[in-house]
DNA sequence: CGTGCTTTTGAATAGTATCAAGGCCGGTGG
DNA sequence: CCACCGGCCTTGATACTATTCAAAAGCACG
């Protein structure tokens, strides 16, 4: 885990709420933060450690999980570069959930002391947050009614394409165009609120279906349309804001 | 729909919002603040309507709810005296949720405008709005965590007990106490992510084992301690937090 | 005292979870 | 290089939970 911090203003991840703040703003940031470097399966933070700052993914692949009844894990949200991780703990004593890299990640942290200085000194900021947290609770609440509602296969679904979403293609170029990320069959159905059986059996009639190809961990999409249409389109609920305009500064 | 006006500060919600707002910030409110009268079962607010702001409950018992697959209302809250609602909505184009009354109920809108203005101008305020969301946020995805680990049976007792703790009891010396809602089986059925037929079956065995009494629609707890050790505890998640201390103004 | 809506209860069915066994693959060590 | 080992994945059989459909009973209201 090393420390290798770099300017905010130079950082690649255009989308991350940080870059929406002045140029004085980010040099305080930048004399705070805390970059840190993670390979594949390191947690990043623990569920029910104690709050001290939040998250920022600047590159790699995250994993959002909590454990549930019987130590099932839950996986709550997958995060990738300009992401924010830990919000859900911020004003919390203890974090809610845990995060673990599914990918080698770059990650930048900032403490509460100056993410509190920079709500009260900047409204707008702290209105842009705000209203990431109101999206946030649209999106989760409107996954809980689909998730009660929804068949297990249409969930599956939707969980491939809330990845696909949220990590991309490997090559755009290619066809049919792989998901950008290897999640083992017990994730998936983590995701999906099922079980890793469920999970085999639904990918297999899928391939069946020629929807989609999977070759290990890797899987690729044939059809998106049709996938969509199985969910009835109710899916979209996944897609992550973070990347839509927000008000902006 | 009658308007009737009052000045915030001698409002008798004190768990409200709005009451940490400074003097003249409390009289600028009442300068724009409309209150309506409601009878029981009327529709505050639709869903996928324009939002225009956000409603502050200043008596009365609310359930807030969304259409999913089939038309199949789910109910995703109750609220109660000095609760804020249609909260979900702001920032958004339109609201992704219904609120309709269970009781008579007296409410408070403010306009996006006025809001905005307080947000800009009182940036504890606002910090204690967006502390507010990240609670919201937690709460809901443990209970969707929940949601999908519990039976039904435990998905009632928790809606039950959620709506204990929502309305309280009707009157406090009796024994045993009596919820102070008056829910359809259908309504609790939509709490509890189930059929109104489970419910009907679930109640019977509550009452069965001398857990519950029930008299048409108005439960009575005879044993609450019984009921939290069903859920293992875990249904504490339904508890609302706005009643807790949140940072003071 | 009907009439219509809600609730209760029963029976049949469908959808999932669980349990178990075998196969596949990647990594390791001989 | 190959054989072996362990973990993950697949597939099948079974059991169980919850939904659905149907019918009767209860209740509220005119």
């Amino acid at each position: 885990m090393n420390i290798i911090n770099a300017p905010c203003e130079t950082c690649e991840s255009k989308n991350c709420f940080i870059q929406k703040l002045s140029h004085e703003q980010l040099s305080c940031v930048d004399s705070q933060k805390q970059t840190f470097s993670f390979f594949r399966n390191q947690n990043i933070f623990w569920e029910n450690a104690a709050v001290n700052g939040v998250y920022f993914i600047k590159t790699g692949k995250v994993k959002v999980f909590s454990m549930g009844i019987n130590d099932r894990e839950k996986i709550v949200r997958l995060a990738s570069d300009g992401h924010i991780i830990g919000h859900r703990g911020y004003g919390a004593e203890k974090y809610p959930v845990s995060a673990a890299t599914l990918d080698k990640s770059l990650v930048c942290f900032i403490d509460n002391a100056t993410l509190h200085e920079l709500f009260m000194n900047n409204p707008v900021f702290s209105y842009a947050m705000m209203m990431f947290y109101s999206q946030e609770l649209r999106k989760s609440e409107q996954r809980a009614k689909y998730n009660s509602q929804m068949s297990s296969r249409e969930r599956i679904i939707s969980a491939l394409l809330y990845a696909k979403e949220t990590f991309g293609y490997s090559d755009t170029e290619a066809f049919p165009p792989t998901i950008n990320v290897h999640l083992s069959r017990a994730e998936i159905a983590s995701l999906s609120d099922t079980t890793k059986e469920e999970v085999s059996r639904s990918l297999t009639v899928l391939e069946r279906d020629n929807l989609i190809m999977k070759t290990g961990r890797s899987i690729q999409i044939l059809n998106e349309k049709q996938l969509l249409h199985l969910i009835k389109d109710y899916g979209i609920y996944m897609v992550d804001e973070e990347k839509k305009q927000l008000n902006p500064l």
